[in-house]
DNA sequence: ATTCAAAGGAAAAATATTTTCCTTAGCAAT
DNA sequence: ATTGCTAAGGAAAATATTTTTCCTTTGAAT
């Protein structure tokens, strides 16, 4: 089964149209991997010359809101997207910026003190990554 | 020694006047431990009524350019600022949003691909704090 | 083919952040 | 203590970012 095919499927599912702007939107993220508002913009104008903003941003909530895509939130730089998939962790290289997905420790010891309820935590590393060594 | 003496000889160590604003934001972040923009403008409002918001703007990008306060970049929430410090994690409890500081991991077992140099990382825990039981 | 709510586009509005420009004040040198 | 220089503050404007509105179009169910 293709990915169009599959995003369609997954849009319906959650009870959104598969529009084409849509389908556009995903498949630059699954393309680019992490991808910020400006980029799936610039990128899909390339296809829907006349594409609103208003439309990715309102998308982007959407497919939020639905848990399709989550945001990232980079140090210094602008939140990227992505295809919600398997939980994992994220490498962001201080050089060229690029986020790369890496995978998360087995065991993360943290001490927490009495009556915190951990439910999830998010790994980020910072460094320099093999293109820009 | 006291605090304010602290930041004000820090402020001139690094060039920066040591300015009663500043010394404001300085200790609401002291206090606070964890403030975002608004709160730190509202809270020094109760000292400097006519104080402008571009001058809090204006000195976070100041205090964080020296390296005297970080950014804490919080999921689905407003970037936290804080006094930088010893390093250490985080803990934001998603019933409240208050940020916690919790103890860093010993050690963390990220696997990176060949190629790939890390320099730091952070970890953030989300879950339930004690007093949101 | 018809229907209708959801989604798109354009523009406006709201919100957030930075810059400008002039005044004020920290502080170093006297 | 006084002076002079410059960084910093305040107010307003400019710019950037995100959301909302309003009307038109379209996906998809019937
Ligand atoms: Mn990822
Ligand atoms: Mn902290
Ligand atoms: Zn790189
Ligand atoms: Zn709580």
């Amino acid at each position: 089964m293709e990915k169009s095919v599959h995003y369609a499927d997954l849009l319906k599912q959650k009870g959104l149209k598969s529009t084409p702007q849509r389908m556009a939107m995903l498949r630059i993220m699954e393309t680019k991997g992490h991808a910020d508002i400006d980029e799936i913009y610039q990128e899909i104008k390339k296809d829907f010359v006349s594409i609103s903003l208003a439309t990715v941003y309102k998308n982007i909530n959407t497919l939020l809101d639905e848990g399709i895509i989550q945001e990232i939130k980079v140090p210094q730089k602008k939140s990227k997207f992505e295809i919600a998939k398997y939980k994992h962790s994220h490498f962001v290289c201080e050089r060229c910026g690029e986020v790369y997905d890496v995978q998360r420790p087995k065991k993360l010891n943290i001490e927490l003190p009495e009556g915190f309820e951990p439910r999830e935590a998010s790994v980020m590393v910072v460094g320099v990554c093999k293109r820009c060594h």
